[in-house]
DNA sequence: TTTTGAATAT
DNA sequence: TATATTCAAA
């Protein structure tokens, strides 16, 4: 509190901040009285010097900045000099901060040094203000979307951005070891926004809430998943875990969810106060050919449309693959085929049946099926007899064959369009 | 509780 | 457009 007014009193008082640097000088050359002189000239050394202070954090954002400054301290710390050296005037040491003599002695950059000494405290409450968007800087979550499974690096990022803000915290409290504490600041910082100063606040919790809820109730299927749960901060867990206890996806997850996000005042310290709504999408699945042929040979196995996602996913054998992206490119397929009917009315069966109507008689709508309810394992003696019994994997050789034969219809346009050509 | 299909978002 | 996510229902 006291730090705070007295900060205040500080920055509101009204002084007189020339234009530049010699008109400063011109102005003080207009003084004779070398104390009120010298007064004058360490009231704007020590404004000049908490300026440095302030933009020392972000002296490789602003290195100009820090030069204009060290400069402008440099004069006016010679000047200052000069004037004692005239005026000789024991009175004013009382004023003067044993500090300052012994910094005049000193090499500019050895200012900062002494600075961190002193006002550490300042700074870091000055900082304080800054980390909130300064720190989340931290974890680049757009890397996080990019590579979600292998994303050993990010966690790294995110736990040494907090441990960097609690150890300025201690720090702060405990006016201890400033200087280590100041590399290390430095440092991290560096390493956290290696180059872009303010970054967008919402980056700030790297870990996608939807991931969670997935991980949660995919009951750790998912690997990608788990090694996010590692990560979490003790915050964000409990976050989770609120999830976790909740399960369903009705109106109350969702109300905890957003519950969340306002900043809880108590815990103002750091990372509490912003849970973006902003999450981590999963990253694209790609259905290659080679997939979506997979997925089709699952789809005539199956008899069809009929076949749900969960079926087509375990018959595809595909590692990685989801529920969810099997019901997706399922949906798509769907909609792909449904398309043709519209044109061209009842051909539409035999259009639709089309992926599998040369090996099949098939009759019903794709949705109704009647027949396919029945002979499943139809098309399978069908269209490959011998795969059939053995229920083979995909590294089939001739399953080429096949896949040469028909390689067509993998492709539901290619197959509608034959057909919907003659319809048309 | 899990799975699904449709709707919606990105 | 293609895929992901959400939502409600089975």
């Amino acid at each position: 509190m006291g730090s705070v007014s007295s900060e205040l009193s500080l920055d509101l008082t009204p002084t007189f901040v020339p234009k530049t640097i010699a008109s400063f000088l011109y102005n003080l050359s207009t003084i004779h009285t070398p104390s009120h002189k010298l007064s004058k000239l360490h009231d704007f050394l020590s404004k000049l010097e908490q300026e440095l202070h302030k933009i020392h954090a972000f002296k490789r954002e602003l290195p100009l900045s820090m030069l204009l400054l060290n400069d402008a301290i440099l004069i006016l710390k010679e000047e200052s000099e000069k004037c004692r050296r005239e005026s000789c005037v024991p009175v004013l040491e009382e004023f003067i901060p044993l500090k300052k003599e012994i910094d005049h002695s000193e090499e500019n950059h050895d200012i900062d040094r002494d600075k961190n000494n002193e006002c550490c405290r300042d700074k870091k409450n000055w900082m304080s203000s800054v980390q909130l968007w300064n720190t989340t800087t931290t974890t680049t979550n757009t890397t996080n979307d990019n590579n979600i499974n292998n994303n050993a690096s990010q966690p790294d990022h995110k736990v040494c951005s907090n441990q960097n803000k609690l150890e300025t915290k201690k720090r702060e409290e405990e006016e201890k070891s400033v200087t280590i504490a100041e590399d290390r600041f430095q440092s991290c910082s560096s390493n956290r926004n290696g180059g872009s100063a303010f970054m967008p606040f919402s980056t700030y919790s790297s870990v996608p809430v939807t991931k969670i809820k997935l991980a949660a109730a995919k009951d750790e299927k998912d690997e990608t998943g788990l090694n996010r749960l590692c990560f979490l901060t003790p915050g964000v867990k409990s976050l989770r875990e609120g999830f976790d206890s909740r399960g369903s996806r009705s109106s109350s997850s969702r109300a905890v969810s957003v519950s969340s996000s306002p900043p809880t005042v108590q815990t103002s310290l750091r990372s509490a106060p912003v849970q973006p709504q902003q999450i981590a999408r999963k990253q694209r699945r790609c259905w290659s050919p080679e997939l979506h042929r997979r997925f089709v040979n699952a789809l005539q196995k199956l008899g069809g449309s009929q076949a749900t996602p969960k079926q087509i996913r375990e018959l595809m054998q595909v590692d990685g693959l989801t529920n969810d992206e099997v019901k997706s490119h399922l949906q798509k397929y769907r909609l792909h085929t449904r398309r043709v009917p519209a044109a061209n009315g009842n051909e539409s069966v035999v259009v639709l049946g089309g992926l599998w109507m040369s090996q099949e008689p098939y009759n019903g709508s794709s949705k109704g099926s009647s027949s396919a309810s029945g002979s499943p394992q139809s098309p399978l003696h069908l269209a490959t007899g011998s795969r059939g019994g053995t229920s083979r994997t995909e590294g089939d050789s001739m399953e080429d064959d096949d896949e040469d034969a028909k390689s067509e219809s993998y492709s539901w346009k290619s197959h509608i369009h034959r057909h919907g050509q003659v319809g048309v």
